[in-house]
DNA sequence: CCACAAGCCACGAAAACGCGTCACACGGTG
DNA sequence: CACCGTGTGACGCGTTTTCGTGGCTTGTGG
């Protein structure tokens, strides 16, 4: 962890010319890692060095976009972590770029000093972010349960609905909980009661969206 | 945004007496905020006082836990900021307390500047976490979206799997689409075998965690 | 032009499901 | 004690779904 470590590598994928040669720059100068440059990400695909510790990529790329670029780039170099560095910070962006496989997310406002610290920290297995995309990030998780949905299920229908949702059939259900499919069909139906629904799938959808399993 | 504002009322809610009171000087001294301190999440929410703007709050409370604690606190002050600030690093501890409605996460190995900053950054609207945090909660975002599950469905097909996730009998959705009974059908079956499951819970569950819809 | 694939629509029989209703046991709570 | 929620099991009936099988259009390539 603390040895005399060789520079670590990070690609810039960037097509602004000026961008990436100041990014280079920022990365070098401060001793983060040994910067090489890329203009796209066919490009830098296209190279056949040895996998770099970090990519440094941008969204907005002309040709082949930026989240398309991620799906590849972690498909070549799965242990190497990648940081957007982009003008996008619209939802969406933000979370196709960290669905793909991207560790972190700046954006271009940021100071030269906060991007080679986010390199560094991404490396170290961190995950850079401004704070405002932080925020984004965990109140998708708090928007999962909206609160106040307030379903009680009792243990075996929430153990029936489980089964449901992993897509057996109630006979297979009442194998698997060693019960009479009578009882199975039981379950179902107050679990339908419960959730306001009358079909298979709505109840599956609702299971799913208020995270009752 | 910029204006004198008055210092944010911030509570402390610890049950180390030492802890708390250090926490209290930091906030205070670093001139963050206006500490009052709790030893327990019983005792804050008994305070009939104004809302804080933040609460800065232990996990692993004697009496009520902390995970309790958030949802209570944020339903009598939906619009406070609360970080968690506690020893426990394992990630459902993290994703419930978020879940629940946490915006930060903060281990107590942290700096006592560090402390004051997220305090800062959490009423700013940040979502302060340690770089090993974010990454947990990143990481949780690939991990819904395997990648590459390839299915190609016809625009029919995905129009009736939508219907499905809503709940509908196919009798509904051939109304709705106008189309037989029948042919919903068909696409049905064509849908559980481009899918790989032959429920229709199995079909929506599929559906969802894929993000087809 | 014809074949061939892909998407779209339909029939009918067997199986599964949705629903109302009922019964019994068991552990808490008023 | 009586009551209620929960877990378990059951019957019957009408509806829905499942599935094998077929036909029909469109478009692409030989």
């Amino acid at each position: 962890m603390s040895a005399p470590l060789p520079l670590p590598a990070v690609w810039i994928v960037e097509d602004h010319s000026l961008l990436r040669s100041t990014l280079a720059e920022i990365i070098t100068e401060s001793g983060t890692g040994l910067a090489t440059t890329f203009a796209s990400c066919e490009a830098a695909l296209a190279s056949d060095g040895p996998a770099p510790d970090a990519i440094v990529l941008d969204i907005g790329l002309s040709g082949m976009s930026g989240i398309a670029g991620i799906r590849l780039f972690k498909e070549r170099f799965p242990a190497t972590e990648i940081v957007m560095f982009t003008v996008f910070d619209d939802r969406e962006k933000i979370f196709e770029a960290l669905c793909a496989g991207a560790s972190g997310y700046l954006l271009k406002s940021e100071s030269p000093d906060r991007i080679a610290a986010a390199v560094r920290e991404v490396i170290e297995g961190g995950s850079p972010m401004t704070p405002e995309i932080a925020r984004l990030v965990v109140a998708r998780f708090s928007q999962l349960q909206p609160a106040g949905s307030e379903v009680h299920l009792s243990e075996r229908e929430e153990e029936v609905l489980r089964c449901l949702v992993d897509g057996l059939a109630k006979k297979e259900i009442a194998d698997r909980l060693d019960l009479s499919i009578h009882t199975v069909d039981n379950y179902v139906r107050r679990i339908y009661r419960k959730l306001h629904v009358n079909t298979l799938g709505g109840a599956v959808a609702k299971a799913l969206r208020e995270g009752l399993v």
